[in-house]
DNA sequence: AATAGATGTTTCATGAATGAAAGATGGAAC
DNA sequence: GTTCCATCTTTCATTCATGAAACATCTATT
């Protein structure tokens, strides 16, 4: 016994008195059981006393164990003091992703990816023309179709995003069963029409059914509502269309739509560790989903 | 940043503010300089926050660092309520070690030796009838001239303790000009008779000096006063004689006496880990010396 | 200037702490 | 009974932290 003990037992301690057990203090601690039950063997051996009564079903507090926890939750005040004292004087940095609107999207749904939770971010989705928010530093990573010419913008290439025609399903197998000349302009049409420049897609639609029934909508969240409603067809990327239960493929991939999907980030923020570690995570998810953004999902 | 800290890097923290250093810091925490230089740069990556400002001439606080300096005092305090807490619950125990005056007296002399700081117990070095007080369990450890017998002891042989005739310096080279025949019969003697039954030395003085003039005392301070004093010659353990200063043999070794050192436990305490690590040191101790007691100590 | 005396930081071989997996233990359910 | 399911503990290879020594930096002194 005697031997210094350490200030991070306590910590430790509390969490597996509060648990009546190793098993339901490893999260709350981050330490593993074995390491739990060794640590807890050395503060009791450290400070001469035994702490608690192994059980079966877990551990109890000894009367020694009941002191100590008093004690322990002293140093705990302290500790939370200085949690609320680093929190207040050191806000969250906030990082943030311009992406188009169906990137957005993408991002949204795996945002828990994105965030793990040991880091101490807030993520911002910014949907819009990534390029001219990041010459302004509106943004700090960029996810965009081209690959940046701006200069001190830099550039990754992740991925193919593939475009298809999509629609309801039952909607799909009817249109099948027309004759390829007139399966996509005897239907009525849903155009995405974000605020900003012309998206390609929307481009590409006016050039095909220049004289389709059209309803556009400026919103992508009004685009799949109306499309899963069987109001029409339209031309999504694939990585939305294969993943929108309820719809279906009503074309083969676009491929004058296709495109890379670049992620952009500032010069100046290339050596900011935060936004590297974000900017890594969002490649990695997106490269990993490289088959979907193709169109090569297996549906 | 916001990986989970540690507390006990507080605990450093407050001794590097406190010594306005790393060096000043290294003897209160018991870590190294390196470590501590590591473990502040950790905490401030951690907490995302610069604590000191590192000056040529060691650590200053920055404001932020004043500021955890308070929370770390609130920690602390639940830490001193603890050491509080324990030190009350959990006396120090008290190891006995029996032994001969003349052998306690070494291990008094040896203390510093024994008694390593780090260790918590109290040292009680009793003078008396070794065996019988280890029977009784009225000690742990025993220091004897013969292996234990008695059921329930164990012994270990320790060194060979040798006797020799002691005299304070000029005394010893006058009595040197007489012959042989009457050097240890015209003389004074002090004798050493401690309570309980009569000593070996005294013993053999009775034999070998039957007629002497005798100066008993019952204290071994006594009987080193005495000699010193000039007042006699006396038989001492080679010991105690040659490294009292004042003092000189005043004959070869005297076989008779000589016999073994013996370190005696009970076989109750053979589990005791701060028993045992006593009685190593004793052990240790006395083996380190075992010229000394064989006396063949160069002079 | 050169030297000696502080300091904190790097380097590197060693040793300790860690977690995954396997083991052990003791109920509870069938 | 036997089989699960929960717990905690051991084992063991790996990773991480540690301290001695060398290094670097600066100040004060000769």
């Amino acid at each position: 016994m005697n031997e210094r003990w350490n200030w991070d037992d306590l910590r430790l301690f509390l969490a597996v008195a509060r648990a009546d057990g190793l098993a339901g203090a490893v999260s709350p601690t981050g330490a593993s059981a074995p390491t739990l039950s060794r640590r807890m063997t050395a503060l009791e051996q450290s400070l001469g006393v035994t702490l608690f009564i192994r059980r079966r079903d877990g551990y109890a507090l000894t009367a020694a164990g009941k002191d100590l926890f008093g004690h322990a939750e002293t140093l705990e005040q302290g500790a939370l003091g200085v949690e609320r004292w680093r929190t207040a004087s050191n806000p969250k940095p906030v990082i943030k992703i311009a992406a188009g609107a169906w990137t957005s999207g993408f991002l949204a749904r795996h945002l828990p990816k994105l965030l793990e939770s040991e880091d101490d971010l807030n993520l911002e989705v910014l949907t819009g023309s990534a390029s001219a928010d990041l010459l302004r530093r509106e943004a700090n990573i960029g996810l965009r179709n081209r690959r940046p010419n701006a200069i001190g913008l830099a550039g990754r290439k992740l991925a193919r995003v593939a475009f298809a025609v999509y629609g309801e399903i039952k909607l799909v197998q009817e249109q099948a069963r027309l004759g390829d000349d007139r399966r996509f302009t005897d239907c009525r049409w849903i155009a995405f029409s974000p605020p900003g420049p012309k998206v390609p897609s929307a481009s590409w639609l006016d050039r095909r059914a220049p004289q389709g029934r059209k309803t556009v909508c400026s919103n992508a969240h009004a685009v799949l509502e109306a499309v899963g409603a069987g109001a029409g067809l339209t031309v999504l990327p694939c990585f939305v269309g294969d993943t929108t239960t309820g719809l279906a493929r009503a074309s083969e991939l676009i491929d004058e739509l296709s495109h890379e999907q670049w992620l952009v980030t500032h010069d100046d923020d290339r050596h900011d560790r935060q936004i590297k570690k974000m900017a890594k995570r969002v490649a990695d998810l997106i490269r990993s989903q490289a088959q979907l953004f193709a169109g090569n999902a297996g549906l």
